[in-house]
DNA sequence: GCCGTTTTCGGCCCGACTGTTTTCAGTCG
């Protein structure tokens, strides 16, 4: 899908005229095309395609911005663009990563100064150059020193995974902490977004001072950032930035609201507020004519407020979800006590760390009703993948052990079929035609053509034995870029087909990311959310599956692995979960 | 640049904190 390149050339344009200076809601309207764009769920080019439609009729997206995207469609290119790049380098994009520099410092660097990246800038503030500068002085060259060093990392994100395990430590941290009577975080992490860029922390509280000094005794602190009445910013040893607000209860509410954002969620959210006379803070929901607050202790209270039904923080990405609560027609979001199966794991029998037994006691005290276990073919050599011999004796194992297990627990005889790089699964049909579930994978060859990655997959999805396909864009999160894939015929093969897409929960996976997720629902396409379980603890991950799911707007429903086991069966076309004697006992 | 049953022009979310300033612009979330 080239809706990606499209936003990415909208942002850096948007990023370059605001270093320019240009009319901020100009660039507003360029970033917020660029995530309309982003999130579309289809290519751009099956509308521009679709005589019945246009780009236009997305709102937000008007002439101007409809205009580029053809352009860059057609000549993979932005003019405007090129012509900016032509006065300015992009690496003074570079300048905007130090913290506390912005465009309009940036800008004045480069005009008055002509620095144009991060070392010239180092040498310049060393050679003490910077001081003079309307609106600098020497704490700018000080506070510029320093974060030149940390430029780099203070743009890291961090994997939600991590950011939880921080904000366990955070939690801890605060416990009993006198005077605090809440406790909350905010932010991208409170909307569980797989990636997290700093954390925010809300307190309840009358004795602001009393819980700033608790975030400056936190033992991974390097250093506070800033400190007022109300708000203070720490950064930690490994770079990751702290922010800390204190309100007291009455606006609890609002501050949550607020500091959850996503920023266009509330953006929208303040919008509506206005035309109903009202005006949204952090401190509360204001009557425009006098003042008087009118809600702020509870998110829901805000909500109210504006007369919406209370938004799940995972949907507040300024998408449908306003429309949804306006019409009372929220999903109710799909979640973790809901999940009844577990559809891929390994063994030892390939490159997992626990035997066959170990991951079902494991997955029984976990309270799963059903797993499937799919270890690799034989292709993935270098996980000692299965041949159909030694997989058909594995099959053999599982029959015997549900034998004896005792009634709610049944084991799936599956496998993780690789997709082979000619296309072709790496099993025979009659070996395939034996499991209870199939997932079909793409391992190797993954810099393929768009055109041979897609066929690969609708080969895998047409193929009467397959009953799923694994992490189907095979990105890993802030290492490796998703394959080139026409996702748009892969769900229009899966919904022909009546296939299951998985959402893999592995942190560093999470594909389907959160936009496919809502693509696939729309299309009446289930998922599966599975763990990957390469070892016992793997089996823990499914909760950052769920958190995915829910920001793609997932309910149980959507989820075949939240269905009872019957009622999954059914799906796949089977009454009874394999050909063992035990099928013959029901 | 986008939008519209108050508007086709004139709006577009709002406040805390910092550093450089003598009242505020820039940055950030």
């Amino acid at each position: 899908m080239n809706n990606a390149r499209i936003a990415v050339k909208l942002e850096q344009l948007a990023d370059l005229l605001e270093f320019q200076g240009s009319n901020p809601f100009r660039l507003r309207a360029y970033r917020t095309g660029a995530r309309l764009i982003r999130d579309l769920g289809e290519p751009v080019a099956a509308i521009l395609n679709d005589t019945e439609r246009k780009l236009t009729d997305i709102p937000g997206i008007g002439k101007g911005v409809a205009e580029k995207c053809i352009a860059i469609l057609e000549t993979g290119e932005l003019p405007q663009l090129q012509a900016i790049l032509e006065e300015i380098p992009a690496s003074v994009l570079d300048l905007l990563r130090i913290p506390g520099l912005g465009p309009r410092k940036a800008a004045v660097l480069f005009n008055k100064r002509n620095i144009q990246n991060l070392d010239q800038l180092k040498a310049a503030c060393e050679a003490q150059e910077i001081r003079n500068l309307e609106g600098f002085g020497e704490k700018s060259e000080q506070t510029i020193l320093a974060g030149i060093g940390i430029a780099a990392a203070a743009n890291e994100r961090i994997y939600w995974r991590d950011a939880d395990q921080l904000a366990g430590d955070l939690r801890l941290h605060f416990s009993g902490c006198a005077g605090v009577h809440q406790f909350e975080f905010a932010g991208s992490y409170r909307r569980g977004k797989e990636t997290v860029g700093d954390l925010d922390i809300l307190v309840d509280s009358q004795q602001g001072e009393v819980a700033m000094d608790r975030l400056a005794d936190f033992p991974e602190l390097e250093s506070v950032i800033g400190r007022g009445k109300t708000k203070m910013s720490i950064r930690l040893h490994n770079g990751f930035q702290i922010d800390l607000r204190v309100v007291p209860s009455e606006s609890f509410g609002a501050a949550l609201q607020y500091f959850t954002g996503s920023k266009d969620h509330n953006v929208a959210v303040r919008g509506r507020a206005k035309q109903l006379g009202l005006k949204v803070n952090e401190w509360g929901v204001f009557r425009e004519v006098d003042d008087i607050s009118v809600a702020g202790s509870s998110e829901e209270e805000v909500y109210a407020a504006i007369d919406l039904p209370w938004i799940p923080p995972e949907l507040r990405e300024a998408r449908t979800e306003i429309e949804l609560s306006e019409a009372n027609q929220l999903p109710k979001l799909i979640s973790l006590s809901e999940i009844r199966g577990d559809l891929h794991m390994h063994t030892t029998a390939t490159d997992g760390k626990a035997t066959l037994q170990e991951m079902i006691t494991a997955a029984r005290s976990r309270g799963l009703e059903y797993i499937a276990i799919t270890d690799h073919s034989k292709r993935v050599a270098m996980a000692n993948g299965l041949d159909e011999n030694r997989l058909l004796q594995q099959w053999a194992e599982i029959d015997e052990i549900n034998m004896s297990l005792p009634q709610g627990f049944v084991v799936l005889k599956g496998i993780e079929c690789d997709i082979l790089e000619p296309g072709g699964m790496d099993l025979p049909n009659d070996v395939l035609e034996q499991a209870d579930w199939v997932l079909g994978a793409i391992h190797y060859g993954q810099n393929q053509s768009v055109q041979q990655i897609t066929d690969r997959l609708l080969g895998a999805i047409e193929n009467p034995h397959v009953h799923c396909i694994a992490h189907p864009t095979g990105r890993l999160i802030n290492k490796r870029e998703p394959y080139d894939v026409n996702m748009d015929q892969v769900f229009a093969a899966a919904k022909k087909h009546d296939k299951v897409l998985e959402l893999n929960a592995n942190p560093a996976r999470l594909d389907l990311n959160d936009v496919y997720c809502a693509a696939a629902q729309s299309a009446g396409i289930p998922i599966a959310i599975n763990t990957d379980a390469h070892s016992l603890g793997g089996l823990d991950v499914m909760k950052y599956g769920i958190n995915q799911a829910r920001r793609g707007g997932l309910t149980g429903f959507d989820v075949v692995n939240s269905w009872s086991l019957d009622t999954f069966l059914k799906k796949l076309g089977r009454v009874s979960p394999s050909q063992g004697p035990r099928s013959g006992a029901n």
